[in-house]
DNA sequence: TTGATTAGACTGGACTGACTAGTTTGATTA
DNA sequence: TAATCAAACTAGTCAGTCCAGTCTAATCAA
């Protein structure tokens, strides 16, 4: 096993994953073919056969790299710090961000197409739900726990509390980018806008009011 | 053109748009089989397709009944009457009534479907999306204007509000929906809890605090 | 240092087998 | 007599395989 090989095979795997992933976000499993993929990966079919036993395993590879990817670039398992932090402020940072790293058109393609395969790949369905929406709940109700106990915040089940602010902050424009395409994404700026009046409900709602 | 033949005809339509309904909705598009519907139809194909020139015509048919017959179910598009209705009142059940129309099965999967399906019948998308959410949403807002003339909200943007309090009840269950399949469904009774909650917040968010 | 050898990754393209949208035909039924 | 039927048919697509030969780079021989 020689390392050129290594290497070889290493870029051309990175080549066949890339086109692949391009292939599949614009025409879905059913639609994308495997030719296209070997032609825009600028390798013959046998390749992408070399690296992967099937079509079906070439989507899975695609979207779990697409998946770990993405739960890198959001970071959300680093333990927050929240000393000398206000709760608005780290409840509308947060947000804002994860807005803005979410509502991409690379991951709403994604997105949409987890959800119309579902049925076909529940493992990958299941892998969203639990990387996506899990970890931002997650790390919403550690802040939750946080801030109740210095008293910002009033509390009884801060993991249910996490839930309803985060969706209150996703639901809409994910439903927007999920039915009405690329140009359903709004800008950088409404997302800001958005978050802010939702860190204003949720404050309104989960504050001491005594 | 006589009488018999045609309720004949009628009777096949319906037949052929309830066997396409199940055959597309648990094979999505690309993966439903017009052999299949016509099967299912009890019908022969040419049947089929003496009533819609094609599986994209009939796909769209299929879809537009849906949500046409969806619509019509939540009836939102009644003038509410909200004398003699708190704004607790109102939104609760209103929340709670959504939630359990929306969330059944088969509506799900027909947002599934057509998640997966925006960019090819993109279309159906806005169709969905603004017969959705939007009349729900057209409808809080309607009244969240009354009660803030009434002095129980206090509002400056009701459509603003009303997104909110939508995406609030509705965002984390259809999600878990979306990814989850139907298994993912919550339970009527966690949907009332979820309702009433919700509505706690908003109104939490959205109260005169004076 | 240079040139031959070798393993295994890669190529291109033909091929198989299965599937399917949509059509045609000629008989049947209500 | 118009709608329907069954079934064969066309024409095209596509996953996955096969094959005969090429390219790359590491190793070894001179």
């Amino acid at each position: 096993m020689s390392n050129g090989a290594e290497t070889r095979i290493r870029r051309s795997r990175e080549k066949i994953l890339a086109a692949a992933e391009e292939v599949f976000l614009h025409h879905g499993f059913l639609g994308a073919n495997m030719d296209s993929v070997a032609d825009k990966a600028g390798v013959s079919k046998q390749t992408v056969y070399a690296h992967c036993k099937s079509k079906e395993a070439l989507f899975v590879l695609v979207v779990e790299r697409m998946t770990g990817g993405a739960a890198k670039d959001i970071g959300e398992d680093v333990e927050d710090d929240f000393e000398g932090l206000s709760a608005e402020r780290f409840f509308l940072e947060a947000a804002t961000d994860q807005l803005i790293v979410v509502m991409t058109p690379r991951l709403m393609r994604l997105r949409r197409m987890v959800i119309g395969e579902v049925e076909r790949f529940p493992d990958l369905g299941r892998s969203l739900h639990d990387n996506g929406a899990g970890r931002s709940i997650a790390r919403y109700a550690r802040a939750i726990g946080h801030y109740t106990k210095t008293g910002e915040l009033h509390c009884d089940d801060p993991y249910s509390a996490a839930t309803h602010f985060n969706w209150l902050v996703m639901g809409g424009p994910t439903n927007a980018a999920m039915f009405l395409g690329d140009a359903g994404i709004p800008s950088n700026a409404d997302l800001k806008d958005h978050a802010r009046e939702c860190v204003r409900i949720f404050l309104a709602a989960f504050s001491e009011c005594a």
